[in-house]
This record gives C-alpha cells, sequence and structure tokens, in this order.
DNA sequence: CCAATTCATACTAATTTAATATGTTATCCT
DNA sequence: AGGATAACATATTAAATTAGTATGAATTGG
C-alpha cells in the first residue's frame, strides 16, 4: 500500500517532459541527469508510458520525449496504470480457485476490497499533471 | 499500492473475533481453520494486533483472542498500522540525504506524497471493523 | 559515417514478504 | 500432578517482487 518506486520515477520523469519539452523532444539523458534517475530504469518506465500513449518519441539524434497529451489530461492514475500495471490489484476477485483464502462463492470479502480499489481508482485519477507542475 | 497479504489475513482473522468472541475468546487455530489462514503466520501478525492494543488474549488452555476495542472503533487504518506498519510510508521525507532522488530543499515533491499519504489514512481510517462485518 | 538517441530483451542483485520451524510459558481439566 | 491446549517469542527459509544493470539493435541528425 505504498507509492512505488516506479511511480515516483514517472511522475518526476513526467514533470520535466512536462516543463521543458513544449517546443522540442526532451531526451531520458537530460531528465535523468536534472532528476538524479538510473538511465536504463527510466527507459523501461518510458516504453510503458509510450504503449499506453501517455507520451511520443522521436527517433534518433537530438531525438527525444514529449507529452502525448494535455498536461490536464494525464492523470496519476494513467501513470501508475502505465508504469506499476496492478497498482491495485484485486487480489481477490471472488473465486476460491484463485485465491485460496477466498469463502464463499462470491467470497465475503470481495465487496469491499472491490470498493477500496474505486476509490483509490478514483482518487488517483482525481490527480493531474498539471496541478502536480504547479506545485513545484 | 496494493492491500497487503497481511492486511487481507488481519482483516479476515479480526471478523472472526467481531463475530464469535464477544462472549468467549476464540483460539487461533479456530480461525485458521475457518479462514483457511496458515496458523504461524497469524500468531505473528496477532502479536502486532495486541501491541497496538487491538485485541486482548487469555493464555493457556481454553485461552484465545477478543478484541480490545469496540467493532465500530477499529478502523481499517488501525489493522494496517499495526500488521503492516508503514502500509504508506513517506519513502521521501524531503531530505536529499535520506532520499537519494529529493531535489531541492524541501524536496518539491514531498507535498504531493503527504497529500496523498494523508488522503489514504483518512480513508482507510473511515472504514470500521463493524462496516466489515455488517457486509459478509 | 558517427554520435546520440530510442527501443528491446535478458539478466542480476537487493529487498521485501510470506511462511515455517523450534521452543518457551501459562492455564485449564482430569 | 501431568497432559493438553494455546499464547508468546525468535530465528530461519523460501518465494516473490522490485530495482537496477548489461548488452545490443534500430533510427536519425549533422
Amino acid at each position: 500500500m505504498n507509492i512505488s518506486t516506479k511511480t515516483e520515477y514517472a511522475v518526476r520523469a513526467l514533470t520535466e517532459l512536462a516543463v521543458n519539452s513544449i517546443d522540442k523532444p526532451v531526451s531520458i539523458n537530460e531528465i535523468c541527469k536534472k532528476q538524479n534517475l538510473p538511465v536504463k530504469y527510466i527507459e523501461q518506465l518510458f516504453r510503458k508510458l509510450k504503449q499506453n500513449e501517455l507520451i511520443k518519441s522521436i527517433h534518433g539524434a537530438k531525438g527525444g520525449y514529449q507529452l502525448a497529451l494535455e498536461i490536464n489530461n494525464i492523470s496519476l492514475k494513467d501513470i501508475m496504470e502505465a508504469v506499476d500495471e496492478n497498482y491495485v490489484a484485486p487480489f481477490c476477485n471472488g473465486k476460491p480457485e484463485d485465491h485460496v483464502h477466498c469463502i464463499g462463492l462470491p467470497c465475503a470479502f470481495k465487496e469491499l476490497w472491490d470498493e477500496i480499489k474505486e476509490h483509490m481508482e478514483n482518487y488517483f485519477d482525481s490527480i493531474k499533471l498539471d496541478q502536480i507542475v504547479a506545485r513545484l
């Protein structure tokens, strides 16, 4: 029940894009130098962010990344989902065959876990990148 | 950013207490049989729950555990805190010397992480054991 | 063509988490 | 009194996850 390093790094890196990639792409190297992040790790995260179409890339020298969406249209939830896939996993899907501790059909606790999950998703979705940047 | 197994197990076990320990203590063995949980693991969790004064114990044969507080006075936050200590850790305390990626003093992101932390704590504190039991 | 850069996969190391093992202490019941 | 039951305590192991590294191919600007 923690914010993962992946999420932290991704948020840090994306704020760099938000601020500096408006007119020109920004390379991972630049970002990592500024934010003191491990280059190869960020490469991996950026690939996922790109797959999720939160950022777009320009290949080759003088290439780099830019946001693919408006800054107020990228939420913390989007970032977490991209980078941390099951950042709030339904570890109990209500089926005893999948989750050994489930009792009853559907499992009596499923409703609770689902409610928590939904609350968290809504909350993280309410935090947009522009709000994060505004506070820096 | 997940509900840990520890929390899941503790919640399951505590609902057993909530329902069955009103007049007599309930042993870990009984609980684990019913909920299909690993006895020795639950012992560890219960020790922490006791240290946090959420449950009380009776030693020896015919002994077991009972809730130490009213059922509506135990929140999911209390449980998580007891069992999962830093279930929502302030991984960034704002000091570069403690968290390598912090930039600036205080770190520009500290406010955001703190806000998220506070929101989650409030939310989990709003979910009480009686509400959980009521839905089973 | 070369440097800078994205893109892709595989691997390793570190950390955390879940679970087990072993044993002690306290209390009830016959 | 003694055996059974159950809490209490600590150490260890095993599994899983996460963070980070290594290697290298593909792309593009100058």
